[in-house]
RNA sequence: GCCUCGGUAGCUCAGUCGGUAGAGCAGGAGACUGAAAAUCUCCGUGUCGGUGGUUCGAUUCCGCCCCGCGGCA
């Protein structure tokens, strides 16, 4: 039986992290982060991460674990998050994840391969020849000769999956697709029951303004100076993290500080907007209605649910032992 | 008060030598298997400021009015 695995998702600025922490307080659980920016150190306004009273409060996994010189991926973040919920496990508690990104939820819980490492070399390879002269159009011809099913499943423009799928194909001699199709076949590793919280779209934004008019009363401007001034250069992963590029500019003088936060405001929204689209295809997603009120109701309702799934499995546990003992004694 | 330039999609603007209009951004929908806070795809009807006139036909030409920027006073 795949283990069950509780997850709080869901867009940017929705309250994950105050309801996972609520929920985690009544059931006693950790918080397993999957949140590809939050495991960034010296990142802490950028990714939002939970405040210093949040992570004494809960006890926090993943977050803060890699220098934002460093790059990580998804298949380090299923290995961590896997090394992290065995530690939980073993010290009898219940893991539970929180954060918003799918892919990593998704590299955990489902049943993906990622065996060979990254290859960085021909990635650079690929990413070189993208650059040349109709370069993404040869790549992506390329790509239809190699592995048809792929080219037409992605556009011609999308550079990233086309030498994605270059470089699985280059690396393992099979073809991505059909490397999908095994996947497709393969058992989830988790039984994963993620809930997600579902605000009007305009209430949402509200906080989403509010959030990174924060960030910069908080001292977004210092944060990215301090990471610009470090001997290492960030890296590109971490770069991603929006905010960053925008304050730069600012920075730099390119912009004005007033146009980098409806910068980084709209690009917010952008964000949320992607990830509500993400975690509505995903159809083990329970959506949780709210407008920031029933915070109370809703990490008792999902605190029940996981008491009650967990007493399930304890009473199923109990039968095998009985059995067993029945079958030691008599 | 006079003169100039403008008033077209939520915003910035293009355009129609007279046949009721289209880009970017915003916004919406979607995709997503090792960069994912990334990457990519699709979606554009609005009294063309108002009102009279010329015309078969005006958002387009002409008159007047209103509003805005700038200049002169």
């Amino acid at each position: 039986m795949k283990p069950v695995l509780f997850a709080i998702c869901g867009p940017t600025a929705s309250g994950k992290t105050d309801l996972a922490i609520r929920v985690a307080q009544k059931i006693g659980a950790e918080i397993v982060s999957c949140d590809s920016m939050q495991l960034y150190t010296g990142m802490d306004i950028l990714s939002a991460k939970p405040s210093p009273q949040e992570l004494t409060a809960v006890r926090h996994h993943l977050i803060g674990i890699c220098p934002p010189t460093t790059k990580y991926n998804a298949s380090k973040f299923r290995e961590d998050a896997e090394r992290a919920i065995q530690d939980i496990r073993q010290r009898g508690k219940t893991p539970l994840l929180c954060g918003g990104t799918g892919l990593y939820i998704d590299a955990l819980t489902k049943g993906i391969r990622m065996s060979e490492a990254a290859d960085e070399e021909m990635r650079a390879r690929l990413k070189a020849l993208a650059a040349q002269e109709n370069g993404a159009q040869k790549l992506y011809e390329m790509l239809k000769k190699v592995d048809p099913r792929s080219a037409e499943k992605y556009a011609p423009n999308d550079t990233r999956r086309v030498i994605r799928s270059l470089e699985i194909y280059y690396q393992t001699g099979k073809p991505r697709s059909v490397q999908e199709d095994i996947d497709r076949e393969t058992e989830d590793s988790y039984d994963a029951r993620l809930f997600a919280l579902k605000w009007e779209r305009e209430k949402l934004y509200e906080r989403i303004n509010l959030r990174v008019e924060g960030m910069l009363k908080a001292g977004l401007t210092r944060e990215v100076e301090r990471l610009e001034r470090a001997e290492e250069s960030v890296q590109e992963t971490a770069m991603q993290a929006i905010g960053f590029k925008e304050t730069k500019q600012a920075l730099d003088g390119e912009i004005s500080f007033e146009d980098a936060v409806e910068l980084i405001k709209t690009h917010t929204r952008h964000l949320a907007k992607r990830q509500e689209t993400w975690f509505r295809r995903d159809k083990r997603v329970m959506w949780l209605p709210t407008d920031g009120t029933n915070f109370d109701e809703l990490s008792e309702q999902i605190a029940k649910t996981i008491r009650d799934t967990q007493k399930e499995f304890l009473s199923q546990t109990d039968f095998g032992n009985t059995s067993l003992e029945d079958k030691l004694g008599k």
